[in-house]
DNA sequence: CTCCGCCCTG
DNA sequence: CAGGGCGGAG
């Protein structure tokens, strides 16, 4: 459909050699309603401008990224990443609709004349913003009451600077932890803390909530500014703090970390059938050069940029939270008792994490009350996906993408198992309120309390681990596993894993990837995988669906939408099969022998066209016999006038649904579903 | 009764 | 591609 993107160079001969390529994993999954077909084939996911972010503020990174931007005194170019700026216009004629530019033009720019100082001026504006913020923490804590944390780091973030920002950075947090819980009752807190008492003592604590908001919005500015610096090779080329980062995210000093990235995805995605990939490396040359030649731009005027998207990040997420929470609060509360309790697992240097996917129904001992994660399934889940998985998908530049993009691309670091409580369902919640804590300088693992120093843990002191952890539950629990070996691996990468390292990581594009890996909806990339799997079945039982779909948290409805897709396609190849059968027929075509459907067939584009569309796959020989079986078989009915009957049809679906062959394993690979949206 | 597949429709 | 209706199989 879109020749740059039609990866078919050498079509036959080295379709064992190819792994899929690695491209950053920014889509637009969690709609399933969304079609299919325009999904396909996204050149540079990270750039992808997601129209449906659910915050009326939530464009300005898209506005930036387009490159339509026309920002007073930004010039686009010397701000962009290179590879964006670069890339965009190409992005813009492969898939960019009509339109978007314009809106992203007519965009509000919340912040752009009060960003636009010079660096040094905002800098300073910057620490006393910061220390404003502190003051009015500060006070609105003591304001309740409550204990106040020693202010151990504070004086860490006076100084600014990477690691103190780190110490700094989890203040905040400890703050928050001590001020939640005893807020209700200092006996008890566990219990207390999480009932939902009298209407007073909830809105206190929406009040408490929405100053936790504020710390998370400020953390995710910081979040910005880091993932910035890390990831845009024309600033760090210019900062000695960004040259560090830089080497120690790619590996190694001075190298070429798009190449790099590239071939360590290449070896470990062995999707051999995929030709998607050398052409990544050499796609990726110009960005580089391009990267050199914008390196004459200011980093000071990268900051302004990072602070204008701050801000906006800073607007969505507090769009969505307090959406959020208006709705879900009062049954949160209560169901933060039970998570709790369950969390309990006081163990020093062990981290609790959680997995943050909506809404997973678990079969557990005890199951906690379901009514809450519904509540905040539909609507807001997906606001809350969309704001923090694709918002900072969209500005994130190639290099650090690929860093994360491959969940096994990352040497797997051992993470301990099993030490932790069965993690509960209500992550959802949980994701939006822990989202800051996990920033990569502000860890608990840094200097905190231990978990029995600080008190009851509270559900913001959840970590990463329990997702490995959680995965081996399942797996013991023999329920349909959430997680494929693949996934588990790749879980070892997010910031508990890594925090060991202490370098700023952009957690948020692991966050967004961990979303990702249950989910309890059909994405577009299901879709697509499930077409190709039409290549190999045409009648998968539930049982074989749930197999091969390992990131889906299967329910009646998901079960069904499956299968009812494979309806959708057979009923579509029948009818292909059958038109083409009575075209022959019409033709004067007596033996049906002589009916093959090969490559070049009309019948094989129509079919191809279908369930391949973006053709980066090398559909499989079997598919053509059973395409040439069905062909003769609807040809020989129609030709004895059987299709008179009106089940004639009956037979020729029983003979074609004993054709299916197996299915490759690679469809089991939850990147999957992910890659084939890029591809 | 549920599950599944087909058919028809939008 | 999804919904709804229908019928058959278990």
């Amino acid at each position: 459909m879109i020749p740059t993107l039609l990866w078919l160079s050498s079509p036959v001969s080295r379709e064992k050699e190819d792994t899929m390529d690695d491209r950053t994993a920014s889509e637009q999954d969690g709609n399933h309603a969304t079609s299919g077909h325009s999904q396909g084939l996204k050149k540079e996911p990270c750039f992808q401008r997601d129209s449906s972010l659910p915050s009326p503020s939530a464009s300005l990174i898209s506005q930036l990224l387009s490159h339509t931007v026309v920002s007073r005194g930004l010039d686009p170019h010397i701000l962009l990443p290179s590879s964006q700026a670069t890339d965009l216009p190409q992005d813009y004629g492969d898939d960019a609709s009509p339109g978007e530019g314009e809106q992203a033009l007519t965009l509000p720019r919340p912040c752009a004349p009060t960003l636009l100082p010079r660096a040094s001026d905002r800098d300073q504006l910057s620490n006393e913003h910061l220390r404003a913020k502190r003051a009015r923490v500060e006070s609105i804590i003591q304001g309740m009451n409550l204990p106040l944390n020693p202010p151990t780091c504070d004086t860490g973030r006076e100084t600014g600077g990477g690691h103190d920002m780190e110490r700094g950075r989890e203040t905040p947090w400890e703050n928050k932890r001590k001020t939640r819980m005893p807020q209700q009752q200092q006996s008890d807190e566990v219990i207390q803390w999480a009932v939902p008492g009298a209407c007073s003592s909830q809105t206190q604590g929406c009040q408490q909530l929405k100053e936790q908001l504020h710390f998370l919005e400020q953390q995710l500015r910081q979040l910005q500014e880091k993932f910035f610096q890390v990831c845009d090779p024309g600033d760090a080329a210019h900062t000695q703090e960004g040259t560090k980062k830089a080497h120690l995210l790619h590996g190694k000093p001075g190298g070429r970390p798009g190449k790099d990235s590239a071939a360590v995805a290449n070896d470990l995605l062995k999707m051999h059938f995929w030709r998607s990939v050398p052409e990544v490396a050499g796609h990726e040359a110009p960005e580089e050069e391009e990267s050199a030649g914008i390196a004459g731009g200011l980093p000071s005027e990268a900051r302004v940029l990072s602070e204008m998207l701050k801000h906006e990040l800073a607007g969505v997420t507090s769009w969505v939270v307090d959406s959020v929470l208006k709705t879900v609060w009062p049954k949160v509360a209560g169901h933060f008792l039970q998570w709790h309790c369950s969390l309990q697992v006081p163990r020093e240097g062990v981290r609790r994490e959680y997995f943050a996917s909506e809404k997973c129904r678990k079969p557990l001992p005890k199951p906690p009350p379901q009514d809450v994660l519904n509540s905040l399934g539909g609507p807001q889940a997906e606001a809350l996906s969309g704001a923090s998985e694709k918002s900072p998908d969209s500005h994130t530049c190639p290099v650090s993408s690929r860093e994360v993009r491959k969940p096994c691309q990352v040497p797997s670091i051992g993470y301990p198992l099993g030490m932790t409580a069965p993690v509960q369902d209500n992550q959802l919640l949980s994701q939006l309120l822990g989202y800051g804590q996990h920033s990569p300088w502000g860890s608990s693992s840094h200097g905190s309390p231990s978990a029995a120093e600080r008190g009851p843990p509270e559900p913001l002191n959840l970590h990463w681990g329990t997702i490995k952890l959680r995965s081996s539950v399942m797996r013991q629990q023999q329920y349909p596993l959430p997680l494929s070996p693949d996934n588990v691996e790749s879980l070892a990468l997010l910031p508990a894993a890594r925090a060991g390292c202490g370098e700023p990581q952009p957690d948020v594009r692991r966050l967004s990837l961990t979303l990702r890996y249950i989910q309890e909806a059909l994405t577009p990339g299901h879709l697509k995988k499930a077409k190709l799997m039409f290549f190999f079945t045409r009648y998968p039982s539930s049982t074989l669906l749930k197999t091969y779909f390992l990131d889906v948290q299967f329910s009646r409805c998901i079960t069904s939408q499956l299968i009812k897709w494979f309806s959708n396609f057979r009923e579509f190849y029948y009818i292909q099969v059958e038109k083409f059968a009575r075209q022959a027929l019409l033709e004067g075509i007596v033996d049906a022998k002589v009916l093959r459907v090969s490559r070049d067939s009309e019948l094989f584009r129509a079919l191809n066209m279908h369930y391949n569309k973006g053709n980066d796959f090398e559909v499989p020989a079997r598919f053509l016999e059973v395409a040439s079986l069905t062909l003769q078989e609807f040809f020989s009915a129609v030709r004895a006038g059987k299709d008179s009957d009106p089940s004639w049809k009956k037979p020729i679906y029983k003979i074609i649904s004993k054709l299916d062959s197996d299915i490759p394993e690679v469809f089991k690979s939850s990147g999957c579903s992910q890659e084939l949206l890029q591809s």
